[in-house]
DNA sequence: TTGGATGCAAACGCTTTGCATAATT
DNA sequence: AATTATGCAAAGCGTTTGCATCCAA
């Protein structure tokens, strides 16, 4: 039985001005933001708008499916918009940009030690993006 | 030409019984460590060792190179001996724990988008660990 | 003796929370 | 009108830093 969507849907959100421009900060952005570059395209349309209601807000879209955690290693984490497709991420160490890289080798299934249950793999690749390679 | 080793050498460190209780608990773990578990280990050499201690020689052990940090995404840091091998670390969501997992499947290669530079990878394994499957 | 190392507490950056006010339904 | 959402400020958590004291060399 494939059940439509196993995402949790908390309770039907209000529509105020502020959530809509936080997500369409990571619509229009098209990679991965943190809290405090959503804040910031986001107060073009909303000036007024706070950073806590820019945390309340993400953790929402989260939790309704609508916005996905990028938890990078040593890195305050990032948020997307929901891909289809399994996919991983490039963070450049030179402007801290991150990047979304299409493909995944595989093969993770066999790396768990005995008797280690594996649920899910992260991978994250590091260097420079083209933009800023020499 | 093959340098010996391009690990820096800050300055010849002091000999003292916290640096050295420290060190132990990461010999004794045998897995990576957060700053509180290695005070807590650290401590019962050193009953009156300060936290701001660990973190500054877990600084300077890695700036040595004795001691490598393992970041993983959306937890706090730990830090291991390092070891020769590649390896990379399996997170259980249940005890919290991090476990090393010997191999690595490769082929990073071809994954960063044209035009990148790829310098490292990291891979995180989720899931239960052996004491923590059903 | 003396400069580096320690312990404590205060400061910091990122995130969450408390609370009075504002805004949506 | 009833609540939920917001903004601001304060609190939390992990980490770093300032500073007086202590200790290894």
């Amino acid at each position: 039985m494939t059940s439509r969507r196993p995402v949790a849907r908390p309770e039907p959100a209000r529509r105020t001005p502020q959530r809509r421009a936080i997500r369409r900060a990571f619509g229009a952005a098209g990679r991965p933001l943190a809290p405090e570059e959503c804040l910031a395209l986001a107060r073009r349309e909303v000036p007024r708008l706070g950073l806590a209601t820019v945390y309340r807000n993400i953790r929402r879209l989260v939790a309704e499916g609508r916005l996905r955690p990028v938890e990078l290693p040593g890195a305050p984490a990032r948020y997307e918009i929901p891909r289809a497709d399994h996919h991983h991420h490039f963070h450049c160490r030179a402007c801290d940009g991150v990047f979304e890289v299409d493909d995944c080798p595989g093969g993770f299934g066999e790396l768990a030690p005995g008797g280690f249950r594996l649920e899910r793999h992260e991978v994250i690749l590091y260097g420079l993006c083209a933009g800023c390679a020499p």
